[in-house]
Order: C-alpha cells, then structure tokens, then sequence
DNA sequence: TGTACATCAGTGAACGCGCGTTCACTGATGTAC
DNA sequence: TGTACATCAGTGAACGCGCGTTCACTGATGTAC
C-alpha cells in the first residue's frame, strides 16, 4: 500500500540492483507506465497499446514480455507489494534500532511512516490492493489470491507487533489484535482514497498519526 | 458510502417513494445494474450492453434515460450518495433521541453503524467514491466534483459532531478534529476494501467498533 | 579469430469482436376540446 | 364519447474505432568449439 514512494523517498530499499538487461529494462519501464494509468483509470481502460507506445516499442513486443493482459497484473502487484513489505521492512527495522521497547518502536515505526507520508510532497498515486479489490471481475485467481494473501500478511505481521506489545503493556481496555492489525491497513487504505479524491497530500500523515494515538491511548505510554 | 443497505435492512428511510411511472422503473432497475456491476468490475469494463439486457431493454433505449455513460456515473452518484447521506441521518437522529449528551450520542450512532453492518449478513458491495477517486480520469469534472462535494460534507458533519462533543468533554490529548472527522470515512473506505478482499463480512463492524473506542479513549466516558 | 547455432527482444500485419453513440422511426398512453 | 395531437418510452440498423491476441518472421547479441 506504500507502492511508489521508493524513487521518491529515494532508495531506503533497493531490490534487485545492478546490472539490468534491455528486456529487463522494457519489462520495468511497461509495469511503470502500466501502474501509473491502472491506478487512475482502472485495469479495463488501460490499454496495452499505450502502454507500448509510452515503452517505445510495438503492441506484439508487449506479448513476448507477458503472455496476456492479466500476467500484466501478476507481474504489477508483484512487484509493487513486494516494494510495499520491504518499504516497512526497512522502517520497522529502523525503529527497532531506536528501541528495545515493543511499543516505542512501534510508535516510532507510525512516526517514521508518517513522516515519509508527509515528505513526498506529491500526491499518493493509488494502492494495486484496491484497485484489485474493486474490479475483482477482472482478474484471474491467481491475482485475487496474491492480493488477499498481502493484506492476510500484513495482519500477521502487525499483530504479531501487537502480541510484543500486549506482553509488557496491558491494553487499557478488551481490544481484538486482530482488528487492530487490520485497521492500520483499513486507515492507509482508505487514507489513500480520502487524499486523492481531496487533492489533499497531507492526509495521509495526518491519519496515520491519528492511529498512533490511538495506539498510545490503548497501551497507555506515558 | 453504506449505499446499497437499504433494501438489506429494510426502509430505514424511503427516497420519493410512491408511484413510480414505467420509464421511472426502468432508469432505477438499470442504475441498480450499474452499481453492482461497477464496483465489481469498475466502470469501463461495464458495458452499457450488459446493463440494457438486465433492464429488458435495448441499447438505443438507454440513450432515453441517459445522455451518454457519463451521465450514468453522475445519476448513480446522485442517488446513491443521496442514499448513504440518508442512512446516517436516520441513524444520527435515532442515537439523538437516546440520549442528549452529545458525546453518549454518537457513540450510540456508531453503535448504530457498526450494528447495521452486522446485520448485512452478505458483503458490503462497495461505495462508489472509491470506484470514482480509483478510475478519476474516466469521468467528466462534475462527477469529479460530487466525490469531492460528498467528502467534505461528511467531514463537515462529523466535525460538528465533534465540537459539540468537545464543549462537554474535553479530549484527554490534543487531537485534530477535521482529521479525526475524515478518519471514520477513511475507515470505512478501508473497511470494504479489506471486506471484500478477504471476503469477511464481519470486519466492517470491527472496524467502526475499534474507531468507536477510540473516541471514548479521546473523550473519556467513564 | 572464425564460424555455427541459439537465444533475446522484439516487428508487422491481420483477426474478429464489442464498444459507445447517432438517427430516423414507432406504438402506447395521456390530454384538450 | 370521439377525434387530434403531444409526450413517453422506447426500437432497429448502422457507424467507425480500438481492443486483446495470434502468427510468421527478423536483426542483434551471446555462447561453443
């Protein structure tokens, strides 16, 4: 869900550096252009040939690169999902550095990913998740598992923060881990949503910051 | 955004019920096409065909109700929205009339909600301003402008909420009112992308329950 | 260093289909006198 | 009650265009001996 914010952040993570090939290079280039048009007009109305044209090469070179249209989409959520979970890979990795406490770290972890929110001065371009979620009709199983099996990951993943947490700061009030993993998604997810429909860049930082809060309220830092 | 819940739940609130003539009838039925269709496949891949075969009409008769596709877009927007703005009106006045104390009152409303999304036994749809924000470049400015138009609204009626709640009850941290205003819209905006993409009915109501606790953790009640 | 062959990264033309939109027309129903 | 006209709610045929996909072919680069 954090998606493009790697060249823009510049590279926290690198993945799969070095030397590139010209097909690689092409490859890169399409899935570019390809996620860039998908998450402002929708799978349906992005056509392979502009998407070739944008790439500088012909319809039938689109087709040596992905056997059809949805391999397109395989690829692309990929890739980019992929970028998501190292993004928060490498923030929460830096947050661990800063504290040996679960719940320091975690807070700094919203606190870092709220600040790269609020560094890209841009608008967030769009999250595959949800543009998958919402043409669903459109994608083979395949694609639909890959994206049910991100968003399972990262409620493992937070809830497995939150179980640290829970250890040595018990909750002030029954909260569900579950559903709390979950909401962090949920607010970035629909955070997404609110700054593109609002042209509104700094939404994001600001609603992930509110869940920080909600955090602090719950455990109870000081 | 709960848009199509009113059938599921009953007539909550009845938009200009009565007498419907037969042209009436038929623009309804294939708006009520062109919503389950839309947020399920987007709005490209929604042909007018499919819609016009549903509705037992031809492709020339749609052109009576609609002046072209666009014009699809801004009346399902029109009405659904319309719809949404009247659930939470019916559920804000019924949270009103239990009890008088501004903050007892919407926590009764988001009980309300939550509970609303329980009884939908079936999956959330969707909401069109998330098919809108993610396929942007596929409607005309003023389809763009309802989006937004229903967006700020929203913020604007829950942060009125919140001043009166804050007048009573003084939050326990500093919180931005806005950004807290607009983080019950992110929720649910997130909520059904999550919904759908693990099919999991049951996360809607947790997540406006989660959201729920957090103001109760803001405001203090007891 | 030269030659043979394989792989890479495409090209170009063609295909059949479905799309949104237009236009002239029409039968059924409603209204005025 | 009968007739004239208007409006409603469509029909049917045609349009030009762009779409995803296939297929036979090709020049450039890499590798083996």
């Amino acid at each position: 869900m954090v998606d493009r914010l790697i060249e823009k952040t510049g590279p926290a993570v690198q993945l799969e550096s070095g030397a590139q090939t010209k097909g690689e290079r092409t490859r890169e280039k399409i899935l570019d252009f390809a996620y860039e048009a998908i998450v402002q007009k929708g799978f349906a109305a992005t056509s392979i040939e502009e998407l070739v044209e944008a790439a500088g090469i012909t319809k039938s070179g689109f087709f040596y690169h992905f056997r059809d249209k949805n391999d397109l989409a395989r690829q692309l959520l990929e890739r980019f999902l992929a970028e998501d979970v190292a993004i928060i890979d490498t923030l929460e990795a830096r947050a661990h550095e800063l504290s040996d406490d679960p719940l320091q770290s975690f807070l700094i972890f919203l606190n870092l990913y709220a600040q790269m929110m609020d560094d890209m001065e841009t608008l967030h371009p769009g999250c595959l998740v949800a543009t998958v979620t919402y043409q669903e009709r459109l994608f083979d199983p395949e694609v639909k598992r890959m994206n049910r099996e991100y968003l399972m990951r990262m409620r493992r993943r937070f809830r497995g923060s939150f179980d640290k947490i829970v250890a040595e700061h018990p909750p002030r009030i029954e909260v569900d881990l579950d559903a709390l993993a979950d909401h962090l998604t949920a607010i970035v997810e629909g955070g997404i949503v609110l700054s593109k429909a609002l042209d509104d860049p700094g939404l994001m930082g600001k609603q992930t910051r509110l869940f920080r809060n909600h955090i602090k309220l719950i455990f109870g830092a000081k």
